[in-house]
DNA sequence: GCGAGGATTGTGACCGGTCACAATGAGGGC
DNA sequence: GCCCTCATTGTGACCGGTCACAATCCTCGC
């Protein structure tokens, strides 16, 4: 890696001050002559303001290369359309993905969008406050603890919304929020892996949003479900971490058992850890063992065996979260009630019946 | 996916105005019995403060939970620490690592990070108008044509830093510029699969940031370098895209050439599909063909067989960028030159030696 | 020819901080 | 005891827009 850079400003010589500033509405009215007044009715396409007037001011906007200051304008009408997303990552497929949901919609109504990831060495609530502090609102992504405890702490005042991992326990959810119906599509995957034979189904859990346990959240509750309906008591999950190691470790043990012949995963990168323990142990996929995982990652068509998975819509997911947080800035609140798609399954390789 | 919220405020009681604003540096001011200015003296830790009277405008900052107005801040003073991310890309994963530099590096400096994603569709100028009106500057990532359409149209009076794909051709860059070897990297790839005993390499390309030929960029370069120095004449590069979609089908037609036996990917999930392409038609991976990726995604050492490639350290090209602006920002100009980590090679399963 | 009323334009204050400078008070040297 | 200096504090103007209101102009109806 290399770096460059223009070495000092030195050739200019025309202005006597390098940097001249931005014109102002004071400098456009100067230069139309008209009051300052009258350059902002022109910005704000008021109605009343004589054609002629109106072109000449134009006129002098575009030969001064005016821009409106977009922090005056913040700081006079008390109104900053922009959205903060606090996120713990940025790069796990699901996190990311919903970002450029986000992101989409952002840019599409015009705000501009901030990110900040929270960690857990920061001070959480610094850094809520100092995204706070930037203006507009929020938009949480509370898919783990780090991400649930950040929503738990931003000041009420604050306006918020945002993407969880599953339906606020509680009746009245103080905040507006999304989610996916993670719990029927764990639900509905397993069932498809018990229907195909297997008598049992293990599950490696992904990190959830409320507490520790591999049991919680609503993938393995799902899976859970499925499991108990069809009479089969859950085995222990494992699983302690979102990526490939992680699978790759639980992978390990579920092979050494025979008696394992269904894995669901709580997402594609466990998956692939566990497809790759598999065929270390010596176990074939599908034909020993199936794997299903869960988001349906962009290259996860593309190993081999090709990844059977559950497909969701984060893209919706982030989309819809921004038109929450909108609907909260711009009027008072509530939110619209869209009906976004339902997860889907995505059957490929890596499953398929039980051989005896 | 299913949508909540609450509905509407009904049952607010005490406060006439249920939004209360919040305090000013003159609210404090009275509150604690002293001029704004003296307020303004303490958040800004001025020496000359009696040590009394500091303690009591500390308590009433304290008590009114006063936190210093951002927007104000930066119009009054003229300096916006801000930084604005313009990228064609969030999510695969050189962006993605990228953005995760700077978003690491800005947060460490305390500056907000804003993301706004390039489209073709969208007015290139229009929207790094509104980008740079955010105040602050700009990094752009430039790894393609669209980012780099972008870095060309970014106002002079911009501060604004750089991620490329290569250095810029003319000897002084009007832009302070980061970029990683790779000519270097993808002529080290090349040349390791040479020594293995392969005749000839084929490529398979990244679209570039310069033209649309893919013969273009440094990796197609360093790769045509390697063979060239060694007597071969390189074959015609193919791949159109960036995923492993573009991979599979460029994958296809190399895999019907019984001659073929190695091949260099521009990016991972490239090769990941070309994996597949060539499982798909029956040629085995590396006895049969060799092949070697970029980047190192996440999982490239997880699929099987597991994916040699070349390590890039993205993350301290996000970094320097950000250096880079903050020198910019703050200083005058001129830039530290850092001295960053090589790309590096990392071997897997998915090469070895020919086997004639 | 005059007043009413809308169209058009201008003035002053303000958003919440900063800067520059003035005013006040206290300590030290003579 | 007087003057000077420095520490401490306050006042006014400003950043670049907005809002509220006042002032002027024009046109119309009678």
């Amino acid at each position: 890696m290399i770096v460059t850079g223009h070495t000092s400003s030195g050739g200019h010589t025309d202005p006597p001050q390098g940097q001249q500033k931005a014109a102002s509405i004071r400098d456009v009215a100067q230069a139309a002559g008209v009051s300052y007044q009258t350059v902002s009715r022109v910005i704000n396409g008021h109605p009343n303001v004589r054609e002629e007037t109106r072109l000449r001011v134009e006129a002098a906007i575009q030969a001064l290369g005016f821009r409106r200051n977009a922090t005056a304008l913040a700081l006079a009408s008390g109104v900053t359309r922009s959205v903060t997303v606090l996120t713990s990552n940025t790069v796990l497929y699901g996190y990311a993905a919903t970002l450029q949901g986000l992101e989409e919609a952002s840019r599409a109504a015009g705000y501009p969008l901030g990110v900040r990831v929270v960690t857990p060495e920061d001070d959480l609530d610094r850094t809520i406050a100092s995204a706070a502090d930037t203006g507009g609102g929020l938009v949480v992504i509370g898919f783990d603890r780090l991400g649930a405890a950040a929503l738990d702490r931003v000041p009420a005042h604050v306006p918020c919304a945002a993407v969880v991992e599953a339906p606020p326990p509680g009746l009245t959810p103080d905040r507006p929020a999304v989610w996916a119906d993670d719990r029927e599509a764990a639900r509905a995957a397993t069932e498809h892996l018990l229907s195909l034979g297997h008598e049992t189904v293990h599950y490696v859990a992904i990190p959830t949003s409320t507490g520790t346990r591999r049991s919680a959240g609503p993938r393995a509750e799902g899976w859970r479900q499925a499991l108990r309906a069809a009479g089969v008591t859950p085995p222990t999950p494992s699983g302690k971490g979102w990526d490939a190691q992680a699978g790759y470790e639980a992978g390990k043990k579920l092979g050494r058992n025979p008696d394992v012949t269904a894995i669901l995963c709580g997402n594609d990168d466990l998956a692939l850890g566990v497809l790759r323990a598999l065929h270390h142990a010596g176990r074939r996929v599908p034909e020993d063992v199936s794997v299903i995982g869960f988001d349906d990652a962009p290259h996860s068509g593309f190993v081999t065996p090709s990844l059977s998975t559950v497909r969701m819509d984060f893209h919706a997911l982030g989309h819809t979260a921004f038109g929450l947080l909108r609907a909260q800035l711009d009027t008072g609140h509530q939110p619209p009630a869209t009906t976004p798609a339902e997860p889907v399954l995505v059957l490929r390789e890596s499953s398929g019946p039980r051989h005896a």
